[in-house]
DNA sequence: GATGAATGAGGGTTCATTCAT
DNA sequence: TATGAATGAACCCTCATTCAT
């Protein structure tokens, strides 16, 4: 997969390079064309949103100070304002702009025509890769930190991602069910279960890696093992 | 279950009963306001707990105020940090006295001698009953929102919790292995994959339940099943 | 007494640098407004000590409060924290911006060339003046307070006031007594003897002058007299 | 001088060996001796005012805590409110109780009938040793700190320490006049020049003396030297 | 648009004082 | 008399948000 998003850093060089793009010849105003300006707005909001990402997924919603987030984004505070009416907003941006991308490319792969385990293993590559070792893992983690206290959030995330991911998924299994790839159909009304373990990866990546780390890859195969009914012998 | 720790509002009314509990016998001065005095205390730190873990669960650590924990629990705010040093102590303790005790129970129940799927049903409904449907889902919601921050909590967590219920989960599928129970071995090295769905009962009841509600129990079936290789008629 | 005054920060600098990026010509908007800002800037720390500088001295360090400081300079609590990292900070910047400049004044006073006894005479005169008559005398006051919790500040004073004035003084003495205008060379040793009644005087000034006015100046003229042992008739 | 107060130490012990009178033998209560129980109370006064000592002069009054009082003393801390109505009340009964003694025999060496010179060189050994190298050195500078704050203490002090002090030294001053043992007149009306050395002493102390020791007992004899008019050769 | 100085409500924590035992 | 748990007002400091430039 190409990146859908740029990463937080090239973000940031973005910003510097349409920033630097006229050189030091102050031209004249109103010279420069509406079009450039938007770049260069549409660049200022990509740099707060990195910068957000950065803070956000540090020190949570509450304790992220906006502060922190302006300095690391190159702007003064106030200019965070000019693109985003509050901090919450901000945060709920934050999570549309960075994970929704990923969930098309999900979809996209589930409808690829492939043996089950084959598209299964593909998906389970793709999440390891853009999620897990990704500071999108943090989102997914601020997520289930705050939904609770920000409904709307959860809901969008719902909308957005879950319902979306789950649809996929359950194509998936059907069109396995329909093959006799895999024969337990309860799968189909809990496609839950077929992710509960990138939950796990998500949050033992995050919280107790470094006290024992997980290989995460080798448990997804094991994970499918089981889904398909593999015997390995003792 | 019996419960190993008196629920919040039976803290409240143990208090009540302490309060009263001498009646008119003239018990040794000293003796008597040693005990009622000890018995009073324990009682405030008791409701202190049952009020935090409504605040903090209900706020985040950073965003719940002490302030309402003080009114929840009737005391005043000085009162608080008469039993916990800080705002943090107060969230460890909170960890620590709402969680720890489950564990046991939960090794308890793995070293009954029974048929491995009895086990894991049993597990399943405790597991349902004393943490899914009760406060103690938000504390372990609460682990995963600020573990990062907090990485003593997690440690803590992953010691007193994760690292305990993982061996307890070893052992018995080690049991079901060798009694031809279940016949994949990577389940050995990743129990993980046994608890995952429990984890995503946990967030879902907490975030998405309104939006689309899931029946746990009838989820972990199917886990089960699939697990134990049921297959189920289409 | 003109002052000399330290710039707010380096946040200032750094932000007249900014300003001056669009090159000299024609300063539009933005520059102007940079200089009346940290014109304002300035006049508002002064306005933050002034008022600093009467709560710490009627009330001491402790129990001064921050919030009386903000309404006596007339700006909001947060303000101060703009120009001074905190309580102690203000306290100490306090002391620098309003003894320092004394001392030079003191040191360019013993170096006149001309009797020593003309030349006590106007430091004393100057010492009433700018000191004992001022709220200068409070602020030493508040190091005699102060200084044992304050360690740094305690020698922050020695560097800056007491060495450089024991310097002073001893100069000139040694001059007066290679001149034969005094003969008791311990003075020397112990220019503390020469400056003593004047901690008299400030000390009396803030405790006592109400139950028993003191005539500082008087007291000051006597206390020459005995050095240069002038023998007044009973 | 005999001791006129105990020491805190030794305060202290006594408040233990009273403490320990009545050995393990829980008398029946009302046996105990009126006289045994106001003793015990008095010692209890002098631990409280012992430990006072210490924390104010440490921490000054604003910032000394009760609570470190009450440790000090080993007693509760509603205990102090027993003995002192308030904070102040302590204070103020700390001053009293530790320098109005030292006054008394101050008053008696002035009426000693001695050449000036030799009397004025008890007093100054005096002011060192009961004074400038002991705690009551803090108590001084404690008024000074505080005196402002509290003008009734600083009344307090003016009528029992600063006058008597005053008329004393005015008294041995004109005697010596009569005598012509000095002739300056001028030091009646100014008694304030003998003593102010003794004030730099006791700030010295306190505050500068770890980074500039000073050798008190010279200076003062320095001081008298230039009273009396000796002249040293260069 | 962009800035960043200014605001001020709010929160964690302390501590003198009280009072039931 | 003695205790020490409990109180709650007060205070320092933070930080999201505003607005004059």
């Amino acid at each position: 997969m190409r990146k859908t998003r740029t990463k937080p850093s090239a973000a940031a060089a973005q910003r510097v390079a349409a920033a630097s793009k006229n050189g030091g010849q102050a031209l004249p105003d109103g010279v420069e064309a509406a079009g450039a300006r938007a770049k260069r707005g549409a660049a200022r909001r990509e740099a707060i949103l990195a910068a957000a990402l950065e803070e956000f997924s540090a020190h949570g919603f509450e304790a992220a100070r906006l502060d922190d987030v302006a300095r690391r984004a190159g702007v003064a505070k106030g200019t965070i304002y000019l693109y985003f009416s509050d901090k919450e907003a901000l945060f709920q941006a934050l999570v549309r702009s960075y994970i929704s991308p990923v969930v098309g490319t999900l979809e996209h792969v589930t409808h690829v025509d492939a043996p089950f385990r084959a598209v299964a293993e593909q998906l389970a590559e793709l999440f390891v890769r853009e999620i897990v070792e990704t500071r999108r893992r943090d989102i997914i983690r601020l997520i289930f930190s705050e939904g609770q206290r920000f409904p709307k959030l959860a809901e969008f995330y719902y909308r957005e991602v879950i319902s979306r991911a789950m649809s996929a998924v359950r194509g998936l299994l059907r069109r396995a069910l329909e093959r006799g790839e895999i024969t337990n159909e309860a799968l189909v009304r809990f496609p839950q279960l077929i992710v509960a373990p990138g939950l796990v990866a998500i949050l033992w990546k995050s919280l107790f890696d470094r006290l024992d780390p997980l290989d995460v890859r080798a448990m997804l195969h094991a994970h499918f093992d089981n889904i398909f009914g593999v015997r390995r012998p003792a």
